[in-house]
DNA sequence: GACATCTGGGTTTTT
DNA sequence: CCCAGATGTC
């Protein structure tokens, strides 16, 4: 067994006795039931203490969701509580779906039974849609995304005659989304800061946004928990009934909450018969050793006043029920959209008497892997402190490797790949964590090359694309005619001749008799303000919907949506749009309309839609994964790959420069999620060169690879070659004096890069010349390229993999032949090698791709 | 009103 | 460099 060595850095908490403890829970687990043999002394005692506020401090890989589940079944079946009578969030729906899932297998039957158990928003939703009408709204209200909120919001700001150049409708809704994020109402937004927006215009505009809100009865993802949340305040009779109904609550990544959701589920989490004020939610002033930049704290904190303002009435005396949060302050990355790791570093303050369970145990990576994690982790100061172990071998080291730029980096890995698929490793069993997105492409264009197939996780969600949110517009207006957000999106989808000024006037009418933008469209028809030609499509739109909703009454939901689709044109939009991802978009129209049979009616359906779709599936094929360290939390893999880390990408020097200390913690974070993603092999990348919004760049290695533990740590040398040219003029680093854990390193390569980090500074004008087309080559087909310089100009190395990698086979394409590729669309071949051809695309250019990835067109 | 050209801006992402 | 939004032209 391997036991890391680092201390805690913050003790706030006693070890558990370990042989009490121990002898105990054996003792217990002889009798206990099934579901809890198997579990260590830990999640044992974070199963079985169902009293009180319990914090359980869950580790990567220590078996957290099990916990969780667990704990549901065993209150159930100890009877301490009817299904519906738990409370338990998450932040995904993802995670909810697992939790359902694993306690279906626990318990031997799907769980049909727990009505409250899914994300904090479809939870707040549904209780919002109970009580609408306090919150001026009806119970079919709308939720809607982040696009209808900006396009509401560019409204307003032209009403109010706010440049929105200046002062950008995104940014807007950024702040307003803060505000809420923030538990904050428009009245309770702190004045200096409601007037950092249009010369003070911000908190106005909030308040008007609101408004506009409550017409088009809608409301955002913010109100879904604030509206439950001023519900609560106002109406201690209706948080009496739920605080009553919730006999016990368990939070999923605790961490990740931000004050909005600290404070719902303080309010639920009293018991019933105190209709009491909370203390705690005085929030001032947790230890805020990490902050280290005051104009960002600045920025951060003043909702607190406002908290502590809380209009709870009644006695002091506060009982806090069976509340069970789950977390891990060392995997708090959402920090930049308003999560407060302080949530969980202030549980025990928060929740007096609170019991906190550590799981150290991990049962995901080896040794070595783990050993990196926690050293690398232990750098941040902000911290509860655990201390991993595990008592899996050491396995291999944790790699670092240098390469000369991002073009390199993409194809060393692209063949170490190929080199565990060769050890017959599962491609599902691989992953590439980025810190940015745009690092992604490179990867694609690499294994669209070798032919390997991959996939990116996270991307544009469902529900977001295009197609799929007009779709929902069409379906939108037909149960809501005041939705006005949803009337303008389709309108002119497909083209109706029915551009800006129809809706601008349309617009007019509506604000001038104060009735929706469809009914505003149903009396203009009868005027001759339109020319003949809009006035006559509006008025089939018009009669369209009109004998739509009539259908509805008669029809499936499902049937009216394909019908609708069809009638209105919009499918034959898409077959007839000629473009690369028409044929996709019309499968995703499908998989829509399929997807509505889940639910009883378009009510229904059009009320979840928005909060519980999300992409699936894909994972039947062996593909790499590719996505970002975001994405990446919660999930694992054999294989971890990192790339980038070079400072200014990771740590994001944006981060840094926004959040200082704060930033560099929260990176940190990433760092150390990323790699505990990894059960066997984690493989860290960096490169001296990397092209940024085009222009080439000079970096300099990650600090975190300073921070990274020598003996589990292994440097090698980039594939094919010698890494670094250091092209000089560099001042003086700033981390010369951070403890380098590293300094000891004495490989050719590592020595090599410290010495360029030494003399590194801001990337500054490295700009190589780099613009030759890609050299690609198979190092091991090529042993003797000796320098950079060497493979860089020779242009054989652009043939060299080419030849390497040929089938021989002659293709069964031929020169210019039209042919289709699922990613790049049409195009037409140029070239020939073997089975690998070069296509110049249509739309996406020239690109070498395998043979077996087109068809022809 | 529809299409072409231009400019500016560019982490991370859930609901 | 590459995309989205905004402006300009027919």
């Amino acid at each position: 067994m391997i036991r890391m060595t680092e201390p805690s850095k913050i003790t706030a908490v006693p070890d558990h006795q370990p042989a009490a403890g121990g002898i105990a829970a054996r003792a217990r687990a002889s009798v206990g039931p099934k579901y809890l043999s198997g579990l260590n002394p830990e999640q044992r005692e974070a199963v079985e203490t169902l009293d009180g506020p319990v914090l359980v401090l869950a580790g990567a890989g220590t078996g957290k969701t099990r916990v969780l589940t667990t704990r549901i079944a065993h209150i159930l079946s100890q009877g301490r509580a009817r299904p519906a009578e738990i409370l338990s969030v998450t932040f995904t729906n993802k995670a909810a779906r697992e939790m359902k899932h694993r306690l279906g297998q626990m318990l031997g039957h799907a769980v049909e039974g727990m009505p409250w158990l899914g994300t904090f928003h479809s939870i707040g939703g549904r209780i919002l849609r109970f009580h609408a009408e306090l919150a001026q709204l009806k119970s079919n209200f709308t939720v809607l995304d982040v696009d209808d909120q900006v396009r509401l919001l560019k409204q307003l700001l032209q009403a109010e005659n706010i440049d929105d150049k200046r002062w950008p409708a995104r940014m807007l809704a950024g702040l307003i989304d803060g505000w809420k994020n923030r538990g904050l109402m428009p009245s309770q937004v702190p004045s200096g800061e409601a007037a950092i927006f249009a010369n003070g215009k911000g908190g106005k505009l909030y308040a008007s946004y609101q408004e506009r809100l409550k017409i088009l009865n809608a409301a955002d993802f913010g109100d879904l928990l604030l509206e439950n949340i001023r519900i609560f305040r106002e109406h201690p009779d209706i948080v009496r009934q739920y605080q009553q109904r919730f006999k016990y609550i368990l939070v999923d990544e605790y961490q990740d909450t931000n004050v909005a959701q600290y404070l719902w589920l303080r309010l639920l989490s009293q018991a019933p018969s105190s209709g009491s004020s909370l203390p705690g939610l005085t929030r001032q002033s947790v230890a805020s050793s990490q902050d280290g930049s005051p104009g960002l704290d600045a920025s951060r904190r003043p909702g607190d006043d406002q908290d502590n303002a809380l209009p709870i009435p009644g006695a002091e005396k506060v009982h806090v029920k069976n509340i069970c949060c789950v977390g891990d302050d060392d995997q708090s990355i959402y920090g930049w959209r308003g999560a407060e790791v302080d949530n969980i570093l202030r549980f025990e303050h928060d929740f007096p008497g609170a019991k906190v369970i550590r799981l150290e145990r991990n049962y995901r990576s080896t040794g070595h892997i783990l050993a990196a994690a926690s050293h690398l982790i232990a750098h941040n100061e902000g911290r509860l402190g655990k201390t991993l172990r595990t008592e899996d071998h050491d396995g291999e080291k944790v790699t670092v490797t240098g390469s000369w730029d991002s073009e390199e980096e993409a194809r060393g890995i692209g063949e170490e790949i190929e080199q565990l698929q060769r050890q017959g490793e599962k491609l599902n069993e691989i992953a590439i964590l980025v810190r940015a997105s745009y690092q992604m492409r490179e990867f694609e264009d690499r294994f669209v090359t070798l032919g390997l197939p991959y996939r990116v996780i996270g991307g544009p969600r469902f529900y977001e694309r295009a197609e799929i949110r007009d779709a929902l517009a069409y379906l939108r207006v037909i149960n809501s005619p005041a939705d006005d957000l949803a009337f303008e999106r389709i309108v002119n989808t497909p083209k109706r001749g029915l551009g800006d000024a129809t809706v601008q006037m349309l617009h007019d009418h509506a604000r001038k008799r104060r009735i929706p933008l469809f009914e505003a469209a149903r009396a203009v028809v009868e005027t001759d303000e339109l020319k003949p030609k809009a006035r006559g499509s509006l008025r089939d739109l018009v009669t369209q919907f009109d004998r739509w909703r009539a259908q509805r009454e008669v029809t499936a939901h499902t049937d009216l949506a394909q019908i609708v689709l069809d009638e209105s044109g919009y499918t034959e939009m898409w077959q007839k749009d000629r473009s690369a991802d028409a044929a996709g978009r019309l499968e995703n129209l499908k998989e829509l309309v399929r997807s509505m049979e889940e639910f009883e009616n378009l009510q229904g359906f059009l009320e979840h839609i928005s909060l519980v779709m999300d992409r699936e599936g894909g994972a039947e094929d062996d593909a790499v994964s590719l996505m970002t360290l975001h994405s990446a939390k919660g999930l694992e893999f054999d294989n971890v790959f990192l790339p980038g880390w070079e400072e200014g990408l990771f740590p994001s020097q944006r981060t840094l420069d926004e959040q200082g200390r704060a930033g560099l913690e929260e990176e940190r974070r990433l760092g150390h999620v990323g790699l505990t993603r990894a059960r066997r092999r984690a493989k860290i990348y960096f490169a001296t060169n990397r092209r940024i919004h085009g222009t080439w760049s000079t970096t300099i290695p990650s600090r975190f690879l300073d921070e990274l533990p020598a003996a589990n740590v292994e440097i090698t040398e980039s594939k094919g070659g010698s890494g670094w040219g250091g092209s000089g003029g560099y001042g003086a680093s700033r981390f010369d004096d951070m403890e380098a854990f590293g300094s000891s390193y004495s490989t050719p390569g590592w020595q090599r890069a410290q010495a360029n980090r030494n003399r590194g500074g801001q990337g500054g004008g490295g700009r190589g010349g780099f613009e030759e087309e890609t050299a690609s080559f198979s190092t091991s087909a090529s042993p003797d390229f000796g320098s950079f310089s060497s493979r860089r100009r020779g242009p054989l190395t652009i043939e060299g993999e080419l030849v390497a990698k040929s089938t021989g086979t002659t293709s069964e394409f031929a020169l210019d032949d039209r042919v289709f590729h699922q990613k790049f669309g049409y195009g037409r071949v140029t070239k020939i090698d073997g089975n690998k051809l070069t296509i110049a695309f249509d739309k996406a250019g020239e690109k070498k791709v395998v043979d077996s990835f087109v068809q022809r067109a």
